[in-house]
DNA sequence: TCACTTTGATAAAACGTTTGATCAGACTCA
DNA sequence: TGAGTCTGATCAAACGTTTTATCAAAGTGA
């Protein structure tokens, strides 16, 4: 824990020069001689500027907050990456926070964001974060980039294109000749849930044969999904295909399945939105979407860092690369 | 952002009485009247003191990072729900990190550790984590508690009761009936493959049937458990039981199970180390042993503090609650 | 009344960094 | 030679906190 008094004491020279040599100050004027001496000094004492002693003179921390609802949540484990990634390139560090930390009533949301901790947050809105512990996350003075989610009234918004995942995985049922295909959502209420229902929708408006519409919304954990394949099968006229909202939500379905006794994919073709390495490793492997979300993550830092430098953002959609198909054993073509 | 310089001038009193009115110093002389013109400034400009002063003066940042190799690895989840309840309470901020980007010659070590960023170091070492970047890890200077791992000659450990998980998940087998079991462990170089591997030998040693040893060691991951279990099945006598040390592995036993057309469990009983909600979800559910992860997590920020706080401090293990076994449909007794 | 203690408050230094202002000495040019 | 410029470096202030030392006024006891 050298200072900049240490190495200037050792080089014979003052804190100043340090600091400006150091600092690869441009305008420095320092001779050679004196230059060496200070960086032969600073190496030998292993000099690193001292974090507090900047934040301090900046009133910057150099640091950025990214709240997820759920760690153990795989389908995050790809942004966490790309949020990682671009921040260490931005020069920031990474803070990582739950959601469920952020009461509106506790401590976690002061002690973070309001002692200068963060110079700014990157904010992925869970299912189940409650509308006043949002609202007193949004209202903080940090500044703010939601990721994935989108709030009325709030601009700065990144997200990934949700109604093309919800599109493509239907369009995928419906090629293979299924034409009573439900939605298995996320809650009504949120905003990625909605998305893929338009492109649910969309993809069977689109499709020639009658295709009605059915759609569940109890969320993106596997129980919702137990709970929905459920209802589902109570149908007068069940699905032979369902696409589900969320790849946790789908493990749930496929063991919902066997209690059932239903045949994956004989009697139930099953395509999940999002791919992580979960999905290779259920029976059947599940067919699923792949979103771009390590890049929801670097586009989210770049959008953050360009609002920490006072640029007007708009909201974007991450839509490179598009979303993709995994086809693996989970779908195939109707019972005859 | 008010400082105590704005508190101070709106209650028209010095910054020392403020800081120490609002510090709550037993030993300040201050007046009722005064004490409350301070209070009520500072609640109506929403004072909180800022993080990098504190630094500055404390040389003490109030952060502990937690380092573990694998964010998604659900198992961590409650390990680091622990860490961060241990953490809150004695009013440290978690500072997580993934141990890949960890690089010997990286900028992250430096970043982290070099500047005063963090008190105090929390560190899960993962079966692919460089022994080069483990040691430069150890000589920083950050007090250090290894969690879930040991380091040769490195005094701070908290582990988990590996060996009792291993004898519990192997007397459940021999319970059952089993006779031919097999351990699906991680690497060996592992401390916690090590220890599962003698509580596993323990409870085949004490059975009175002949139980002979056979041990996989392929490493915690799904892959390793998939590989480990072709491998076995080509064994002269393949076992009618697995103990799988990890979890994770054991998803991609069960993969691979369905594969080789080997059915769970009425011919292969499989039983796993660590429980968590992925063991609810898989087919059939798994059999696992719960250990305390939490407890680990609160453990090793308590060690942490102490050694902060200039205690020596030993290795120690978390054995309570004790392992606890968690039967659900993936053990049977062995084919007649 | 004088010496002394108590009370209630403030001044100032320090933590480590950056940077605008300053300064002494050497050089340039008329 | 004297005025001005350039060079190479240092001084000092500021960021927000805490805390030791200081101080003025009021109270106490003989």
């Amino acid at each position: 824990m050298a200072t900049l008094g240490d190495v200037a004491a050792l080089a014979g020279v003052s804190i100043s020069a340090v600091s400006r040599v150091l600092s690869n100050d441009a305008s420095a004027r320092v001779s050679p001689a004196t230059r060496e001496r200070i960086t032969d000094a600073a190496k030998s004492l292993n000099y690193r500027p001292n974090f507090a002693g900047r934040a301090l003179r900046f009133s910057r921390s150099n640091v950025i907050a990214l709240i997820v609802p759920d760690l153990t949540n795989a389908v995050f484990a790809e942004l966490m990456r790309g949020v990682e990634e671009g921040a260490l390139e931005r020069g920031y560090v990474v803070l990582l926070a739950r959601a469920e930390d952020m009461q509106p009533g506790g401590e976690m949301i002061d002690r973070l964001l309001g002692e200068g901790r963060v110079d700014g947050v990157l904010l992925q809105v869970g299912d189940h974060v409650a509308q006043e512990a949002l609202d007193s996350m949004l209202e903080a003075p940090n500044p703010t980039v939601l990721v994935n989610s989108v709030h009325p009234g709030f601009s700065g918004s990144v997200t990934l294109d949700d109604v093309a995942a919800g599109r493509l995985a239907t369009e995928h049922l419906l090629g293979l000749g299924h034409t009573r295909i439900a939605l298995i959502n996320g809650l009504e209420t949120t905003y990625t849930a909605q998305q893929r229902a338009v492109g649910y929708r969309e993809a069977l408006g689109r499709a020639s044969a009658a295709a009605p519409e059915r759609i569940t919304w109890h969320g993106y954990e596997p129980r919702a999904g137990r709970m929905s394949l459920t209802e589902l099968m109570g149908d007068a006229e069940p699905p032979t295909a369902v696409v589900v909202a969320n790849i946790n939500s789908a493990i749930g379905v496929l063991g919902e399945a066997r209690v059932l006794g239903i045949r994956v994919p004989e009697e139930l073709s099953v395509v999940a939105v999002h791919d992580a390495w979960t999905a290779e490793n259920t029976w059947p492997p599940l067919t699923t979407v792949k979103m771009p979300l390590y890049e929801l993550g670097r586009h989210g830092v770049d959008t953050l860092y360009a609002r920490l430098h006072g640029e007007e953002i708009a909201d974007t959609v991450v839509a490179e690369p598009a979303p993709e198909l995994r086809v693996r054993e989970s779908t195939a073509p109707p019972a005859a």
